[in-house]
DNA sequence: GATTGGCCTGTCCGATAACG
DNA sequence: CGTTATCGGACAGGCCAATC
């Protein structure tokens, strides 16, 4: 059986199991059905389900308990964010078109710079598997290209993009990764020990994008949008600690506890007049002299 | 060597029995 | 009747052999 078809048993049994709880026979003749339809062997014992829930916990953060009382298999907890449901609606499409080929003229896909996705199965399996890889990366802030050995951690998604975070070896610092700019994807047999401290939840929960491991704190944070721009942040939130504070006919004010890196001020930034810093002062301050700079830029 | 299934033992928890 | 002891079912997890 091919590593592919271990992870789309994972992606299966989460499916399965986040639509409702489901006893292990029931998990059972769910695969069995998804697996006549993709035309994939992914028949598997009681023992196998086993070791795939305690994969699938490493791999994706998602904790499956047995409930005795209701003698099912449910989802516990959830560590998903965007990320993963990204994962899981690539998942989903990949199979529909596996599923019917003769679709393909009637599915158009947007344009789109290549995400680096292609070698998603080979980080999951050295993820878990703990195997050292090496890759060629090429910075993004100029275009040399370095060889890197990383042991990896996970990977997560960020504003559209993916990132593989893990420890480079060279400085043993935890890095984070554009899976577009890694080519040359190597997974060697060097095995690596478990992170045991590391938690990547706790690394992200105050970061904006993918921007970490800097020394600042995070801060309480408060922004003023125009009523327009207001709804529209309300629907898609800048982040999870968001939460509206006061709602007017003039303003709409929304809250934040997070890092204020720099791409968090991009992203303010970017919403122009529409949005106003009322806290912390120091990112006010920081917002108005970007935007004096900016007018400076026209007046050469 | 990675993956899997079978076997065995441990453990949890509800059910049943035994007891004061 | 209420509390405690025992039992049994079902899963978890370690180990190992088979398979590719």
């Amino acid at each position: 059986m091919s590593r592919q078809e271990g992870i789309q048993r994972y992606q299966f049994i989460i499916h399965r199991l986040s639509t409702r709880p489901s006893s292990f026979k029931e998990i059972q003749d769910y695969l069995k059905i998804q697996a006549e339809l993709t035309e994939d062997n992914l028949n598997c014992s009681i023992r196998t389900f086993q070791r795939d829930i305690k994969d699938i916990e490493r791999l994706y953060d998602i904790v499956i308990k047995y409930d005795r009382s209701m003698k099912v298999y449910r989802i516990i907890h959830d560590g998903r964010e965007k990320h993963s449901e990204r994962l899981m609606e690539t998942f989903d499409l990949y199979n529909a078109i596996k599923v019917s080929n003769n679709f393909g003229n009637h599915l158009l896909f947007e344009n789109r710079r290549a995400l680096g996705t292609e070698y998603m199965h080979g980080l999951l399996h050295a993820i878990k598997s703990r195997k050292e890889i090496s890759f060629s990366y090429t910075s993004y802030y100029n275009d040399s290209v370095s060889k890197r050995t990383v042991q990896p951690l996970a990977i997560k998604e960020a504003r559209q993009r993916w990132y593989l975070l893990g420890k480079d070896t060279r400085d043993e610092v935890i890095k984070s990764f554009g899976l577009d700019r890694i080519s040359d994807l190597e997974i060697s047999n060097r095995s690596f020990d478990e992170l045991k401290e590391y938690d990547p939840e706790k690394d992200y929960r105050y970061s904006f994008g993918i921007i970490n491991g800097t020394d600042e704190k995070p801060e309480k944070i408060e922004l003023s949008f125009s009523p327009k721009e207001g709804r529209f942040v309300k629907s898609l939130p800048l982040h999870h600690s968001q939460t509206l504070v006061a709602e007017t006919e003039k303003e709409t004010i929304f809250k934040y506890h997070l890092i204020p890196t720099y791409d968090f001020r991009m992203e303010i930034l970017s919403f122009g007049n529409q949005v106003q810093v009322l806290k912390p002062k120091s990112l006010r301050t920081k917002i108005i002299q970007q935007l004096k700079e900016s007018l400076e830029v026209y007046k050469k």
